[in-house]
DNA sequence: GCTTGAAATTTTAAACTTGAAACGAAATCT
DNA sequence: AGATTTCGTTTCAAGTTTAAAATTTCAAGC
């Protein structure tokens, strides 16, 4: 149980801390404004992204949950025509998720809105402290691989 | 839509991946050595932090839950007599809630594992990282107000 | 004392989330 | 080819989470 440990662990809760206050007021925001969740928005995001569509595991991989979970978001974004799936042509184990117009013209209302929040939270951040917390952020992940 | 705005958008996107990441981690190891959950955890940090008892109320601030949530996963606790809720003396509404002597012990015996994992995940960081990040943090959290 | 409003908690319904199991399909191995 | 294993997805049960409504209690003002 080093001081270095000890340190390491105070750093965490305060990143969880400091990360899930922003997630809480961004599903806040998107809920009032826009009447949507944050799941909802994180796959449209992700299908923004990768224009040409995802499969379900490139998806649950994409957003960190569980494969069950993404048939089960997928489900209900379906049921709302702001995604289509469609099954592979060469494998018949795989499907394809992508945007319908509606989804695509729907994230587009939202992403504007969200970037804006987004840099309202974060607003006391400037150009170097981006720089440093990337820089970390990217070190505490992979690590240098 | 400045270069700013941008920036801070594509700094949260990776702090919200960073922080996922390590959360899965440490709910999986949670899971697999100790057969229990991260709010179950969490809640029961916050009563060992708070020795005397914390009020529902504080309890879902302090862990940044709805009430109704804390209700829930105080409930299963109580079921399990890990924790003890207890009607407060002064004020008939409010309830406090303490670890039971099984709850303390059980939270001892999680802390250090917790402690360990957490020093792993974030290993690649130092004593200078870990001061950067925490200061950027503590602006980017609450401003300075 | 009575009313009105605020506070603390619980309840409820719906959505989200996970891990495991089930399923069909593809790949690998004899 | 046939058997086994692996892969991609869905289904399932249990638990987590939220927001909103309901309940009970307290505090103030009248």
């Amino acid at each position: 149980m080093s001081d270095l440990s000890k340190r390491r662990l105070k750093a965490w809760i305060r990143l969880l801390g400091v990360t899930r206050a922003a997630e809480n007021q961004l599903r806040e925001y998107l809920r009032v404004n826009h009447a949507t969740t944050l799941p909802r928005f994180d796959v449209l995001a992700a299908l923004y992204r990768r224009r040409d569509g995802v499969t379900m595991s490139e998806l649950s991989r994409m957003l960190l949950m569980s494969n069950g979970n993404a048939t089960a978001v997928v489900d209900r974004l379906e049921g709302e025509e702001l995604v289509r799936r469609t099954p592979s042509e060469t494998d018949r184990r795989t499907v394809h998720v992508a945007l319908t117009p509606g989804g695509l013209a729907q994230f587009e209302r939202l992403a504007a809105d969200h970037e804006a929040e987004v840099d309202a939270i974060f607003g006391a951040l400037g150009q170097t402290d981006l720089d440093r917390l990337t820089d970390i952020l990217k070190r505490a992940k992979g690590g240098p691989a």
